[in-house]
RNA sequence: GGCCCCAUCGUCUAGUGGUCAGGACGUUGGCCUUUCAAGCCGAUAACGCGGGUUCGAAUCCCGCUGGGGUCACCA
């Protein structure tokens, strides 16, 4: 059977990573068994939920290249994608669960929870402060066994019905986990605006729409307990479950590892390293890395990716978001891309630092020339800037060391070689560095340094050839010009 | 605090009873060189602790310690 799996983010703000990474487990799991990929918006927190998240979520995962065969746009064959529009089967099933006694309405108040709650923390004599966890405070409600419907608010709750025996399920890479059932207690299906809970509307959900295999962060193992229970209430049999590590991040008040949360660390949205620079792909790649991994192997195609990812390759521990190994990989791909895509990558960071251009033989040649020179695109935009305005900027330093006397003459040297260069292409251009030295009998540092910094203005650039040709001939003589007056 | 999960270099990890415990990032030494990069070669650094099981444990079991997660009318 063709695996079917699932991401089901709930839109409450930007792709986060740890969700980007979970996306991309589910999407490489199906691809690489030719499986069904379903994105699934969980939006019923109705506080939280919003239709620009939404967005947010569709466009981070488009970014990443991360398609899904149903969900919103291509809602076949079980929709609706979006929870709240499928809130009467979610009715349907608790008002089941009620006739068979496997559920009860509870017309607790949330003024009465709380006094519940005030009391025992009163009987407890704990301060305001003080956590009832600790204190092992347990809601229960008086209305468990109380069968009448009545008119008024009330909540939907799972009736657990403990046996003492232990409940639980084999996770692909935990095993087999489980716990006392007694440890469970009656959630609530539905709030008192019928709008369902998580951990009821996702079993409904992954029921209907015949999801075989859920992946998803370990923050959900103790959830998945819960929801065995319904699908046994419900004798529908659980998908078989994956739990992956956690991406953990310093929190740099505390010092401390915790999960990466939107909050403490900007990192954690998926688009800021749009904004930074880093190609999607190196994003990909490096996310991978994290909980899962293929032997030795470090950098992988998407094509790989999808070729090698396997479940039962995800690790058991967290692992901390490094920024310097994602620069490291970015790095590589932004070394071995293809000159088209990266020119066309770079187009808009040049646009943004008000340079206009198109992506042709001239960028392609400026973004393969800085390939090796470049960490992020932000950093290639503005190595080729330069060479797209009119002018060098110089850098005074670079002038005293490079165009005193000697200097200016290999420049003048060099400038009378140019005149005769009919193919201003770096192959044509550059020898002119070795017949210089050989007539001169200079160092070819001593020759190149001066040309560098006339016609870049700074001491740093990538070789003479392809500086060059990327200034083309007008601009190299008018700043060779400008630097020998 | 209850419950659940986890435990190899600073970080990401390979390892599935016998390896000099391997790779990558980082740090670092050198080579190359037309600057800066890149590349190449080398160095650095780990099995949390204590008991078992075994001829033999990073690998299996137990305990401890440590870390993380979770305990909502959030997901």
């Amino acid at each position: 059977m063709k695996p079917r799996v699932r991401f089901a983010p709930s839109p409450t703000g930007y792709l986060h990573i740890g969700g980007a990474r979970t996306a991309l487990f589910n999407w490489l799991y199906a691809r690489r068994h030719g499986g069904t990929f379903i994105l699934r918006i969980e939006d019923t927190d109705q506080e939280r939920s919003t239709p620009e998240s939404v967005q947010a979520i569709l466009t981070g995962l488009q970014w990443l290249g991360i398609d899904w065969d149903e969900g919103p746009g291509k809602e076949a064959p079980y929709p609706p994608y979006f929870q709240m529009k499928k809130l009467p089967r979610y009715a349907e099933i608790a008002e089941q669960l009620i006739s068979e006694g496997k559920a009860y309405r509870d017309y607790t108040t949330e003024e009465e929870t709380a006094k519940l709650r005030a009391d025992f923390a009163a009987s407890k004599g704990l301060k305001d402060g003080d956590d009832l966890r600790k204190a092992g405070f347990k809601y229960s409600s008086p209305w468990r066994d109380k069968p009448e419907k009545l008119d008024r608010p009330h909540v939907v709750r799972f009736k657990m019905k403990p046996t003492g025996a232990r409940i639980g399920f084999e996770d692909l890479v935990h095993g087999r986990t489980e716990k006392p059932d007694e440890d469970l207690d009656d959630f609530v299906l539905l709030r008192s605006d019928g709008i369902p809970l998580y951990n009821f509307s996702c079993v409904v959900d992954d029921h209907d729409m015949h999801i075989t295999h859920v992946g998803r962060g370990q923050e959900h193992i103790n959830s998945t307990y819960s929801q065995i229970a319904l699908y046994q209430a419900l004798g529908w049999t659980p998908p078989v479950f994956t739990h992956f590590p956690l991406i953990m991040a310093v929190n740099k008040e505390t010092g401390n590892e915790e999960k990466m949360s939107k909050r403490k660390h900007p990192e954690a949205d998926v688009m800021v390293h749009q904004k930074n620079g880093i190609l999607p792909h190196a994003l990909l790649n490096f996310v991978a890395r994290i909980g899962w991994s293929h032997g030795n192997d470090e950098l992988f195609t998407r094509e790989q990716l999808v070729e090698y990812f396997d479940l039962k390759d995800v690790g058991r521990t967290n692992g901390v978001w490094n920024p310097e190994k994602l620069i490291a990989v970015n790095q590589h791909w932004i070394k071995n891309g293809k000159p088209e895509e990266l020119a066309a990558m770079t187009v808009p960071f040049l646009a943004s630092l008000g340079v206009t251009v198109t992506n042709d033989a001239r960028l392609q040649l400026g973004v393969k020339a800085f390939s090796t020179r470049a960490k992020t695109l932000v950093e290639m935009a503005a190595n080729l800037k330069p060479y797209y305005v009119h002018g060098a900027t110089m850098d005074p330093s670079a002038v005293t060391k490079f165009l005193d006397a000697a200097g200016k003459d290999m420049v003048r040297r060099a400038r009378a070689k140019l005149e005769a260069i009919a193919e201003w292409k770096a192959p044509a251009l550059d020898p002119i560095i070795d017949q210089i030295a050989a007539e001169t009998g200079a160092k070819k540092g001593a020759i190149a340094q001066p040309i560098r910094v006339a016609c870049t203005g700074g001491a740093f650039s990538p070789g003479i050839g392809d500086t060059l040709e990327l200034l083309g001939r007008e601009e190299t003589f008018f700043r060779i010009d400008a630097a020998l007056a």
